[in-house]
DNA sequence: AATCACTTAATGTCTATACATAAAAATCAT
DNA sequence: ATGATTTTTATGTATAGACATTAAGTGATT
């Protein structure tokens, strides 16, 4: 008498093994719970997480197929810059640059969902690791969705994780890019001259309504982002 | 008398919308089996998938509590560039440039596995959409874990597609850079000078044994990658 | 050959119930 | 008080059985 897990990771086993190989048919819950001793809630279940995990494909009558890999999805985590330095064992600062309320450019009104002539926060502030910058924050709040905002100085605590702790963010959209340094992200971040900034926008928004649009930007020199799925790790 | 489904679309709600929120202790399956009048079956699988999908946490005997949120993991798909190439409604055009068998450098042959003196599968290739290089792909292949590979030209083929198809990929590892471009990369890929790119090198393995280590470098004006956690889409 | 309706097989979901397991909380002995 | 032990409780997993849903397959009909 098996358990789910030890049946997923039998069958997880006999497919990266290839024995069943991408678009093979496994055989059905029923064939299965046979084998394995078990009523077939139980192989259900295995299943289940073979196919949330994306290894197999289930459709109804037609049974479950090892899935052919495609792409490569993966799994990574933006980090939060203060962590991120901490975790290397190196001083943390954080320095606020500007704060003002303001007209946003016509593209970041939009994103927001901001009415014509509506301020919003703006705040530009500076992340160091041991005394060098790491992060470049630039970003428009919507005060219409964070009204607290208007109060918080920001002197002290960085607006990332001041909005992660005030504001849930339901909806989240990043775009990752390698970009030229402008003149003054060179001037803050201390860039040679022409050096690539790793640069990550920031859209978060609840229920249609904007919250805040973030532009980071990292030395290319100094920062990196990875991630690592293991087949053999899936599962716990 | 509720689905899983509904049940879990409700706490959510009730999540989201700060009814509960983060640190908060949801009811007791056995409570909420009576609110909702189901078994504690369906329960559980509402708040097992609330837990999968990261909103919640749950301990044997301590309960169920809101999560609070700290980071802001994203899954990504790792573009097949021909079929990003097509889905932009480009022509895509594949270039073998090199392919060699070769000593690799120290820190690939470490890395693929490989004994002192044993050779491995090199191959130069670029990926053009509507006749602009998109992509340029420089990888070591390990020809202990692919023999197969020894036999491929690569003429036809990207070494990306057939790999996929030809091996599984239990274990990979990504790392994403801002780079400013090498020479060679400026001249192949037709950028101006100092110009940067978007370099995302991966590591492919399976038990133990190295199957292939590939640099991916992008024209940073031309290729971006995004992500998009909608909490409304986390369940379909 | 294309279209329709019917059968059927596989997964999807639910109920009712039972026992397992982890860990917080309470109790007891020192 | 403090440490060890027991109790309790919420989640974790499993069973047996039922009905729902989807879509592949089949065969009859145009």
């Amino acid at each position: 008498m098996r358990s789910y897990k030890e049946i997923r990771d039998i069958l997880q086993e006999r497919i990266t093994s290839q024995q069943w190989q991408p678009g093979d048919l496994l055989p059905s819950e029923q064939a299965l719970s046979e084998e394995f001793g078990c009523t077939r809630a139980t192989v259900n279940r295995a299943m289940r997480e073979l196919s949330d995990a994306g290894l197999v494909e289930r459709r109804r009558k037609a049974g479950t197929r090892v899935v052919q890999p495609s792409s490569h999805p993966a799994t990574i985590t933006i980090p939060i810059i203060r962590q991120e330095i901490e975790n290397k064992g190196q001083t943390y600062k954080y320095l606020l640059l500007e704060r003002l309320e303001a007209l946003p450019p016509e593209d970041v009104r939009a994103q927001l969902g901001l009415q014509q002539n509506e301020k919003a926060l703006f705040l530009k502030s500076l992340h160091y690791g041991d005394g060098i910058p790491q992060q470049l924050d630039v970003r428009w709040v919507n005060l219409s969705a964070v009204p607290e905002a208007a109060d918080e100085s920001f002197a002290d605590t960085g607006p990332n994780e001041w909005l992660l702790q005030h504001v849930p963010h339901p909806n989240i959209e990043h775009v990752f890019r390698a970009d030229k340094a402008t003149t003054e992200e060179q001037r803050l971040l201390q860039l040679q001259e022409g050096e690539p900034v790793f640069v990550i926008e920031r859209r978060t928004w609840i229920s249609g309504q904007g919250i805040t649009y973030v532009r980071l930007v990292h030395p290319g020199s100094r920062f990196q982002m990875a991630t690592r799925t293991s087949a053999e790790l899936i599962f716990n």
